[in-house]
DNA sequence: ATATTAAAATACCATACGGTACGTTAAGTG
DNA sequence: CACTTAACGTACCGTATGGTATTTTAATAT
């Protein structure tokens, strides 16, 4: 997990990971199965690890000022995100992924963006609004805005850059 | 460039070029000398071929809503763009790729934001400027969006979704 | 202490990559 | 027509990948 949060998951290869868990190649076939069974599983445990706390803010019911702080701080400036997302990472690269790996890649996505679009229904219904996206598009929107702030992490781009762009970017769901 | 077009770059192997040119291998290495030199030239001819778009588009000095409006339409909407752009992909990759190519994508790229930076400067001077960005904030800010907009493309998302989110998106720039 | 069985790593396979040595064809020259 | 020279493509090289057959190690049972 190290390894595919450092580099991109794409030039990571089983020799490399083996060498560094000091793991033969067969012991992590008898475990994973296969490449895809392995990636596939660092994805699950990333995802449970630290795409967790994305849930988390939202689950908070904060409004919806202090949620998109919340969220932008997370991307942008948080110290463990510095060389990106593991799920984004991935996402990026798709077509390259198993068909185990794609699906999970698929449901994790899927999860993220309907947690956004329900805990934004609900601020809609509080009155805690203010521009005319719906649910929908904005959830949409978030997550793209998101996946991009991490991309530019990932590049190395500056943190404080990624934070300026990000709040500018969820500013159209602000007040005033 | 159309191989490079339609997948991504890193997925474009010398050996599926040759076979798509029908020019053999030895033929290439004559004329490029690497394929680092072959992926540079490449991309040359697609920023001189299509990205230019980008350039005319601002040397028309037309109003700022128009301007981003024709900004927008390129990214999201026209046809050409459907598989994304070449220069995007192989920025995103930029690690996988020779130090010829790399000093051609960040050459280009400082082109682009310096294009914009300049593009609003004079708006700003006409009073044509409704938001508190500076312009250089919003040329690198517009620069990741449109990057944004023909990554999903390339993703293979819907036209009119990518077409939204860039409106959304660039709307901070808008008045009103 | 020895025979049997289970587990784990070494050493290997086929494949595809970027890159090139070398034999072969074709063009120019007397 | 013969001879030289330049271009060109076949066939190959070394390397790295995902994946496995085979051998070696370790543990158990007699």
């Amino acid at each position: 997990m190290a390894a595919y949060w450092k580099d991109d998951p794409a030039d990571v290869s089983l020799n490399a990971v083996c060498a560094l868990a000091a793991v033969s190649k067969p012991a992590l076939y008898r475990v994973f199965g296969s490449e895809d069974g392995f990636v596939r599983a660092v994805l699950s445990r990333y995802a449970e690890t630290v795409l967790s706390e994305i849930f988390d803010i939202l689950a908070r019911g904060a409004p919806l000022s202090e949620t998109l702080t919340g969220l932008i701080r997370f991307a942008s400036l948080d110290a463990k995100m510095q060389t990106g997302c593991v799920f984004f990472k991935m996402r990026a690269g798709q077509h390259r992924l198993g068909p185990q790996t794609r699906d999970t890649v698929s449901t994790l996505e899927s999860g993220a963006v309907n947690a956004l679009q329900t805990y934004f229904e609900t601020r809609q219904r509080t009155e805690d609004w203010y521009s005319d996206l719906t649910a929908d598009q904005a959830a949409r929107y978030v997550f793209a805005q998101i996946g991009l702030a991490l991309t530019q992490r990932a590049a190395g781009e500056d943190s404080q850059t990624v934070y300026t762009d990000l709040v500018t970017a969820l500013s159209v769901l602000r007040p005033g």
